[in-house]
DNA sequence: AACATAATGATACTTTCTATCACTAGAAGA
DNA sequence: TCTTCTAGTGATAGAAAGTATCATTATGTT
Protein backbone atom coordinates (compact mmCIF):
# COMPACT_ATOMS: atom_id res chain seq x y z
CA UNK A 1 0.00 0.00 0.00
CA UNK A 2 2.94 2.71 1.16
CA UNK A 3 4.27 2.17 -2.14
CA UNK A 4 1.00 3.31 -3.70
CA UNK A 5 0.04 5.92 -1.66
CA UNK A 6 1.86 9.58 -2.53
CA UNK A 7 0.68 9.10 -6.51
CA UNK A 8 -2.57 10.58 -5.94
CA UNK A 9 -4.89 8.27 -5.01
CA UNK A 10 -7.28 8.02 -2.42
CA UNK A 11 -6.79 5.56 0.15
CA UNK A 12 -10.06 3.50 0.58
CA UNK A 13 -11.42 0.46 1.70
CA UNK A 14 -11.19 -1.59 -1.50
CA UNK A 15 -8.13 -0.14 -2.29
CA UNK A 16 -6.26 -1.39 0.73
CA UNK A 17 -8.10 -5.03 0.55
CA UNK A 18 -6.74 -5.61 -2.84
CA UNK A 19 -3.82 -4.39 -2.09
CA UNK A 20 -3.65 -6.04 1.00
CA UNK A 21 -4.60 -9.47 -0.58
CA UNK A 22 -1.82 -8.89 -3.13
CA UNK A 23 0.75 -8.75 -0.89
CA UNK A 24 -0.18 -12.32 0.49
CA UNK A 25 -0.07 -13.75 -3.56
CA UNK A 26 3.06 -16.00 -3.95
CA UNK A 27 2.02 -17.20 -7.66
CA UNK A 28 0.56 -15.50 -10.49
CA UNK A 29 -3.20 -15.01 -10.40
CA UNK A 30 -5.67 -13.29 -12.74
CA UNK A 31 -8.58 -10.58 -11.80
CA UNK A 32 -10.99 -12.98 -12.06
CA UNK A 33 -9.80 -14.93 -9.16
CA UNK A 34 -8.84 -12.19 -7.57
CA UNK A 35 -12.36 -10.81 -7.65
CA UNK A 36 -13.95 -13.71 -6.56
CA UNK A 37 -11.54 -14.16 -3.45
CA UNK A 38 -12.37 -10.27 -2.38
CA UNK A 39 -16.40 -10.74 -2.56
CA UNK A 40 -16.85 -7.82 -0.30
CA UNK A 41 -15.21 -5.75 -3.61
CA UNK A 42 -17.05 -4.49 -6.89
CA UNK A 43 -15.98 -6.73 -9.87
CA UNK A 44 -15.30 -3.05 -11.86
CA UNK A 45 -13.27 -1.97 -8.66
CA UNK A 46 -10.91 -5.10 -9.20
CA UNK A 47 -10.18 -5.10 -12.14
CA UNK A 48 -9.71 -0.96 -12.43
CA UNK A 49 -7.69 -1.02 -8.99
CA UNK A 50 -4.73 -3.54 -10.19
CA UNK A 51 -3.49 -1.49 -12.31
CA UNK A 52 -2.64 0.59 -10.37
CA UNK A 53 0.14 -1.51 -8.86
CA UNK A 54 0.88 -2.59 -12.55
CA UNK A 55 2.08 0.68 -13.46
CA UNK A 56 3.62 1.41 -9.80
CA UNK A 57 5.67 -1.23 -11.37
CA UNK A 58 4.67 -4.25 -8.53
CA UNK A 59 3.04 -6.11 -10.53
CA UNK A 60 3.39 -7.43 -13.92
CA UNK A 61 1.41 -8.53 -16.60
CA UNK A 62 2.65 -11.97 -18.15
CA UNK A 63 2.16 -12.28 -21.71
CA UNK A 64 -0.31 -15.49 -22.68
CA UNK A 65 -1.92 -17.37 -25.51
CA UNK A 66 -5.23 -17.89 -24.53
CA UNK A 67 -7.82 -16.43 -21.36
CA UNK A 68 -7.66 -14.35 -19.11
CA UNK A 69 -4.87 -12.13 -17.98
CA UNK A 70 -2.19 -13.12 -15.88
CA UNK A 71 -0.39 -11.38 -13.28
CA UNK A 72 2.37 -12.40 -11.12
CA UNK A 73 4.14 -9.77 -8.52
CA UNK A 74 7.40 -8.17 -9.86
CA UNK A 75 9.67 -9.81 -7.38
CA UNK A 76 12.47 -11.53 -8.19
CA UNK A 77 13.06 -14.97 -6.55
CA UNK A 78 12.98 -18.51 -7.14
CA UNK A 79 12.42 -18.55 -10.88
CA UNK A 80 11.30 -21.83 -12.25
CA UNK A 81 9.83 -22.62 -15.65
CA UNK A 82 7.05 -25.04 -16.77
CA UNK A 83 7.27 -28.41 -19.53
CA UNK A 84 3.72 -29.04 -20.72
CA UNK A 85 3.32 -32.66 -22.29
CA UNK A 86 1.77 -32.02 -25.67
CA UNK A 87 -0.52 -34.90 -25.34
CA UNK A 88 -2.01 -35.20 -21.80
CA UNK A 89 -0.85 -31.37 -20.56
CA UNK A 90 0.66 -32.61 -17.34
CA UNK A 91 3.21 -29.73 -15.94
CA UNK A 92 6.25 -30.01 -14.73
CA UNK A 93 8.79 -27.53 -13.00
CA UNK A 94 12.54 -27.13 -14.09
CA UNK A 95 15.02 -24.98 -12.94
CA UNK A 96 17.12 -23.36 -15.73
CA UNK A 97 19.94 -21.28 -14.02
CA UNK A 98 22.46 -22.55 -16.82
CA UNK A 99 20.88 -20.25 -19.36
CA UNK A 100 20.99 -17.15 -17.25
CA UNK A 101 24.26 -16.71 -19.11
CA UNK A 102 23.40 -16.85 -22.70
CA UNK A 103 20.09 -14.95 -21.80
CA UNK A 104 21.52 -11.90 -20.64
CA UNK A 105 23.82 -11.94 -23.93
CA UNK A 106 20.59 -12.24 -25.79
CA UNK A 107 19.18 -9.61 -23.65
CA UNK A 108 21.58 -7.22 -24.52
CA UNK A 109 21.66 -8.08 -28.62
CA UNK A 110 17.47 -6.35 -28.44
CA UNK A 111 16.01 -3.41 -28.21
CA UNK A 112 14.48 -2.80 -25.14
CA UNK A 113 15.15 -3.76 -21.68
CA UNK A 114 14.24 -7.07 -20.58
CA UNK A 115 12.02 -7.27 -17.39
CA UNK A 116 11.55 -11.21 -17.23
CA UNK A 117 11.63 -14.49 -19.45
CA UNK A 118 9.90 -17.42 -19.84
CA UNK A 119 11.33 -20.48 -21.25
CA UNK A 120 8.67 -23.62 -22.06
CA UNK A 121 9.45 -26.91 -23.10
CA UNK A 122 7.05 -29.16 -24.77
CA UNK A 123 7.39 -32.69 -24.40
CA UNK A 124 5.79 -35.98 -24.45
CA UNK A 125 5.80 -37.59 -20.71
CA UNK A 126 6.72 -40.62 -19.63
CA UNK A 127 3.36 -41.98 -19.20
CA UNK A 128 2.17 -41.08 -22.81
CA UNK A 129 5.04 -42.32 -24.55
CA UNK A 130 4.58 -45.97 -22.67
CA UNK A 131 0.69 -45.25 -23.82
CA UNK A 132 2.01 -45.43 -27.00
CA UNK A 133 4.49 -48.42 -26.72
CA UNK B 1 -0.75 -25.70 -49.09
CA UNK B 2 0.77 -28.34 -49.99
CA UNK B 3 2.05 -28.64 -46.52
CA UNK B 4 -0.80 -29.38 -45.45
CA UNK B 5 -2.36 -31.60 -47.72
CA UNK B 6 -2.27 -35.43 -47.47
CA UNK B 7 -3.22 -34.63 -43.15
CA UNK B 8 -6.93 -35.46 -43.96
CA UNK B 9 -8.22 -32.43 -44.71
CA UNK B 10 -10.15 -31.30 -47.88
CA UNK B 11 -9.32 -28.69 -50.33
CA UNK B 12 -11.51 -26.49 -50.27
CA UNK B 13 -12.27 -22.94 -51.80
CA UNK B 14 -11.68 -20.97 -48.26
CA UNK B 15 -8.47 -22.93 -47.10
CA UNK B 16 -6.62 -22.51 -50.25
CA UNK B 17 -7.53 -18.74 -49.80
CA UNK B 18 -6.91 -18.41 -46.19
CA UNK B 19 -3.07 -20.74 -46.58
CA UNK B 20 -2.32 -18.59 -49.90
CA UNK B 21 -3.23 -15.43 -48.04
CA UNK B 22 -0.81 -16.60 -45.27
CA UNK B 23 2.16 -17.42 -47.17
CA UNK B 24 2.03 -13.65 -48.85
CA UNK B 25 2.60 -12.46 -44.71
CA UNK B 26 5.86 -11.39 -43.64
CA UNK B 27 4.65 -10.27 -40.26
CA UNK B 28 2.64 -11.13 -36.97
CA UNK B 29 -0.70 -10.88 -37.94
CA UNK B 30 -4.32 -11.68 -36.01
CA UNK B 31 -7.49 -13.60 -37.09
CA UNK B 32 -9.54 -10.85 -37.39
CA UNK B 33 -7.25 -8.47 -39.56
CA UNK B 34 -7.20 -12.10 -41.48
CA UNK B 35 -10.86 -12.18 -41.64
CA UNK B 36 -11.09 -8.62 -43.30
CA UNK B 37 -9.13 -9.29 -45.82
CA UNK B 38 -10.70 -12.07 -46.76
CA UNK B 39 -14.23 -10.86 -46.91
CA UNK B 40 -15.19 -14.08 -49.30
CA UNK B 41 -14.43 -16.16 -46.36
CA UNK B 42 -16.84 -16.34 -43.38
CA UNK B 43 -15.48 -15.34 -40.43
CA UNK B 44 -15.95 -18.55 -37.88
CA UNK B 45 -14.16 -20.67 -40.85
CA UNK B 46 -11.07 -18.08 -40.99
CA UNK B 47 -10.90 -18.70 -36.95
CA UNK B 48 -11.08 -22.65 -37.38
CA UNK B 49 -8.83 -22.33 -40.63
CA UNK B 50 -5.66 -20.73 -38.99
CA UNK B 51 -5.53 -23.59 -36.31
CA UNK B 52 -4.91 -26.22 -38.82
CA UNK B 53 -1.56 -24.59 -40.72
CA UNK B 54 -1.03 -23.66 -36.42
CA UNK B 55 -0.95 -27.47 -35.21
CA UNK B 56 1.10 -27.95 -38.71
CA UNK B 57 4.10 -25.83 -37.15
CA UNK B 58 3.93 -23.66 -40.13
CA UNK B 59 2.30 -21.05 -38.34
CA UNK B 60 3.02 -20.04 -34.43
CA UNK B 61 1.24 -18.21 -32.21
CA UNK B 62 2.59 -15.40 -30.07
CA UNK B 63 1.78 -14.55 -26.53
CA UNK B 64 0.66 -11.47 -26.02
CA UNK B 65 -0.48 -9.38 -23.15
CA UNK B 66 -3.85 -8.09 -24.57
CA UNK B 67 -6.24 -7.57 -27.42
CA UNK B 68 -6.65 -10.34 -30.25
CA UNK B 69 -4.62 -13.15 -30.70
CA UNK B 70 -1.13 -12.84 -32.96
CA UNK B 71 0.11 -15.15 -34.96
CA UNK B 72 3.32 -15.16 -37.07
CA UNK B 73 4.99 -17.22 -39.87
CA UNK B 74 6.94 -19.81 -38.42
CA UNK B 75 8.89 -20.09 -41.50
CA UNK B 76 11.61 -22.78 -41.84
CA UNK B 77 15.39 -22.75 -40.72
CA UNK B 78 14.25 -19.81 -39.31
CA UNK B 79 13.60 -20.83 -35.64
CA UNK B 80 12.83 -17.84 -33.67
CA UNK B 81 11.21 -16.63 -30.86
CA UNK B 82 9.74 -13.35 -29.00
CA UNK B 83 9.54 -10.19 -27.23
CA UNK B 84 6.69 -8.72 -26.03
CA UNK B 85 6.51 -5.27 -24.50
CA UNK B 86 5.09 -5.12 -21.07
CA UNK B 87 3.21 -2.30 -21.61
CA UNK B 88 1.97 -1.79 -25.11
CA UNK B 89 2.04 -5.51 -25.89
CA UNK B 90 4.89 -4.78 -28.99
CA UNK B 91 6.30 -7.83 -30.14
CA UNK B 92 9.86 -8.43 -31.71
CA UNK B 93 11.40 -11.44 -32.77
CA UNK B 94 14.81 -12.38 -32.25
CA UNK B 95 17.23 -15.98 -32.73
CA UNK B 96 18.78 -17.87 -30.09
CA UNK B 97 21.23 -20.09 -31.10
CA UNK B 98 23.78 -20.02 -28.39
CA UNK B 99 20.74 -21.45 -26.21
CA UNK B 100 20.49 -24.71 -27.92
CA UNK B 101 23.02 -26.15 -26.07
CA UNK B 102 22.45 -25.09 -22.55
CA UNK B 103 18.98 -26.15 -23.74
CA UNK B 104 19.55 -29.84 -24.52
CA UNK B 105 21.19 -29.98 -21.29
CA UNK B 106 18.42 -29.30 -19.50
CA UNK B 107 16.21 -31.60 -21.43
CA UNK B 108 18.11 -34.32 -20.89
CA UNK B 109 17.51 -33.70 -16.80
CA UNK B 110 13.99 -33.46 -17.27
CA UNK B 111 11.90 -36.76 -17.37
CA UNK B 112 10.24 -37.14 -20.51
CA UNK B 113 11.06 -36.39 -24.11
CA UNK B 114 11.43 -32.59 -25.55
CA UNK B 115 9.75 -32.31 -28.59
CA UNK B 116 9.94 -28.20 -29.13
CA UNK B 117 10.62 -24.92 -27.04
CA UNK B 118 10.10 -21.71 -26.55
CA UNK B 119 11.33 -18.51 -25.49
CA UNK B 120 9.86 -15.72 -24.56
CA UNK B 121 11.51 -12.38 -23.28
CA UNK B 122 9.28 -9.89 -21.81
CA UNK B 123 10.80 -6.48 -22.17
CA UNK B 124 10.23 -3.01 -21.54
CA UNK B 125 10.42 -1.45 -25.47
CA UNK B 126 12.30 1.73 -26.37
CA UNK B 127 9.42 3.39 -27.14
CA UNK B 128 7.42 2.83 -23.78
CA UNK B 129 10.25 3.59 -21.61
CA UNK B 130 10.60 6.78 -23.30
CA UNK B 131 7.53 7.45 -22.73
CA UNK B 132 8.20 7.37 -18.71
CA UNK B 133 11.21 9.65 -19.08
C1' DA C 1 -23.45 -39.91 -60.90
C1' DA C 2 -24.48 -40.86 -56.19
C1' DC C 3 -23.24 -41.10 -51.64
C1' DA C 4 -21.08 -40.40 -47.10
C1' DT C 5 -19.11 -37.10 -44.64
C1' DA C 6 -16.10 -33.10 -43.89
C1' DA C 7 -16.47 -28.17 -44.33
C1' DT C 8 -18.83 -23.92 -44.36
C1' DG C 9 -21.05 -19.82 -42.59
C1' DA C 10 -24.90 -17.49 -40.19
C1' DT C 11 -25.98 -16.88 -35.78
C1' DA C 12 -26.27 -17.30 -31.00
C1' DC C 13 -23.61 -17.63 -27.14
C1' DT C 14 -19.55 -17.39 -23.74
C1' DT C 15 -15.82 -15.14 -21.70
C1' DT C 16 -13.19 -11.35 -20.45
C1' DC C 17 -12.85 -6.83 -19.99
C1' DT C 18 -14.43 -1.69 -20.36
C1' DA C 19 -17.66 2.37 -20.19
C1' DT C 20 -21.33 4.71 -17.99
C1' DC C 21 -23.31 7.02 -14.31
C1' DA C 22 -25.77 7.84 -10.06
C1' DC C 23 -24.19 7.54 -5.62
C1' DT C 24 -20.55 7.30 -1.74
C1' DA C 25 -16.84 8.56 0.87
C1' DG C 26 -11.86 10.52 1.30
C1' DA C 27 -9.34 14.57 2.49
C1' DA C 28 -8.52 19.42 2.75
C1' DG C 29 -10.00 23.76 4.26
C1' DA C 30 -13.26 26.67 7.06
C1' DT D 1 -15.89 19.06 13.51
C1' DC D 2 -18.52 20.34 9.38
C1' DT D 3 -18.64 21.34 4.62
C1' DT D 4 -17.42 20.83 0.16
C1' DC D 5 -15.05 19.14 -3.84
C1' DT D 6 -13.98 15.44 -6.33
C1' DA D 7 -12.01 10.79 -6.81
C1' DG D 8 -13.73 6.31 -6.08
C1' DT D 9 -17.27 2.77 -6.13
C1' DG D 10 -20.31 -0.75 -7.96
C1' DA D 11 -24.41 -2.20 -10.67
C1' DT D 12 -25.22 -2.78 -15.08
C1' DA D 13 -24.97 -2.45 -19.94
C1' DG D 14 -21.95 -3.05 -23.68
C1' DA D 15 -17.76 -4.16 -26.44
C1' DA D 16 -14.33 -7.35 -28.12
C1' DA D 17 -12.63 -11.82 -29.17
C1' DG D 18 -13.45 -16.30 -29.75
C1' DT D 19 -16.42 -20.79 -29.69
C1' DA D 20 -20.50 -23.87 -30.38
C1' DT D 21 -24.42 -25.13 -33.03
C1' DC D 22 -26.53 -26.72 -36.94
C1' DA D 23 -28.77 -26.61 -41.41
C1' DT D 24 -26.80 -26.44 -45.84
C1' DT D 25 -22.99 -27.10 -49.24
C1' DA D 26 -19.04 -29.13 -51.34
C1' DT D 27 -15.37 -32.73 -51.63
C1' DG D 28 -13.61 -36.93 -52.95
C1' DT D 29 -14.53 -41.71 -53.31
C1' DT D 30 -17.03 -45.53 -54.85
Amino acid sequence: MSALENRGYKTTAPKKAIVGHLEQKHETFTTEALSEELPSVGRATVYRTVKLPLEAGLVCEVPTTRGARVYSLARVGHRHHHSVCVQCGAVGEFRAAIIDRPLRAIAADIPGQVVEHRIELYVTCDDCRADRG
